[in-house]
DNA sequence: CCTACCGATCGGTAGG
DNA sequence: CCTACCGATCGGTAGG
């Protein structure tokens, strides 16, 4: 019978639930950092202190400053997928399938707590190339959950230069995604979430995005 | 008779042309650095090398490394400035003016020698907060220039969702910019110039984004 | 602009 | 997960 007390095999994930919400919440609170600060700027000690441990301990949970930085992209990713086919799932027509992907992007990116997918953007750079290379592949289903959508309102002429039903080729639809998950991610450099009055919500905002980009399919 | 030779009042900009060399190159090289590392990943000794110097010699010219940073911003903004104003100046109607707004700020982004602005939308976090304020004074003025052209074209019904002459309100012409100018900016995120064969150039993504936001004139 | 250097901090580790 | 610690590095400075 094995000792469970013992705190054995570090770095990897546990079965036991305690050392799990350990990791999860070092995760948590490492992406709050990052994103406020950057993941250079934040110290390891920042983190520790965050969840209430010392300097050392968050070795424990993660070979090193980097495995963090990635397991908090990793945790963005996968739940950013799961809220978008969540989202997609409810929305019948094309119009309301962009609409779910624009509202539930800005929920991603700024809604308390959500801070992992703004760090992967910032902090894409301090990744070690072999992590970067695992990341790109779950990005890629993130990014084909999008293409699939825009390929749609496309070809109905609903964005973009043509406004009537068009076929489309690929290079259009990845140009399209480009630009409309750019401007949607670079928020993140200047949207704030305030009390003021006159400050716009993500509602408002994801609004004025559908507004931007959608032809009403009565032009 | 001033003594031509002592290194004299440091940090502040100097008549001495070498001095102006010797400063505008130390801006040049971190602004690469920067672009390639992030701020807080490059030393002053990596800026310093660049140039030939040793490590400390940097802080002749700056008073410290976040003022190297906020110098690296300026210049941008500036030579930024300058480069749009010309191409404007020499597009007469609507459209040539968001062509021209378009491929030079590609240019701003991803010329090569050109990562000034780069490094402002990177590392703008790791400015202090009075640097800041004063960025801010000019990043407004290259802002306004893309405001106007954009109120333009969509008085004119050639962007957004109004396909014919529209008045536009200011919260419509700030959004257009938003989205406009962030699917553009977002390009230092994954935009790579190569010399691979099948690789988009500045022109091709220049004119794919024209066509993807601009309206041809005989919907 | 160099030499020589310092104080502080940081990521990470050993041992329990 | 803590204690105690280390080696390396970093921004910055004094004095010339």
């Amino acid at each position: 019978m094995p000792d469970r007390k013992s705190p054995k095999s570090p770095h990897s994930t546990q079965d036991n639930p305690d050392e799990v919400n350990r990791r999860q919440a070092l995760i948590r609170a490492s992406a709050r950092l990052f994103r406020e600060k950057g993941y250079d700027a934040t110290t390891v000690r920042d983190i520790a202190a965050a969840v209430g441990m010392r300097s050392g301990s968050p070795f424990y949970h993660f070979k090193n400053k980097q495995e963090i930085l990635k397991a908090v992209m990793e945790v963005g990713l996968h739940q950013g997928f799961d809220r978008i086919v969540a989202a997609l799932s409810k929305a019948t027509t094309v119009q309301a399938r962009f609409r779910a992907l624009v509202r539930t992007q800005y929920g991603i990116l700024h809604d308390d707590g959500s801070e992992f997918i703004a760090v992967l953007l910032y902090d894409w750079r301090s990744l070690p190339t072999e992590s970067m290379q695992e990341i790109i592949r779950v990005k890629d289903r993130y990014d084909a959950l999008w293409q699939e959508t825009l390929r749609e309102m496309l070809q109905a002429g609903l964005l973009g230069a043509h406004t009537h039903p068009h076929p489309s080729s690929e290079s259009d639809e990845k140009m399209a995604r480009l630009m409309v998950m750019g401007a949607i991610n670079f928020t993140v450099t200047w949207y704030k979430q305030k009390t003021e009055p006159d400050q716009m919500d993500l509602d408002a905002l994801a609004d004025a995005t559908v507004r931007f980009f959608m032809r009403s399919s009565t032009n």
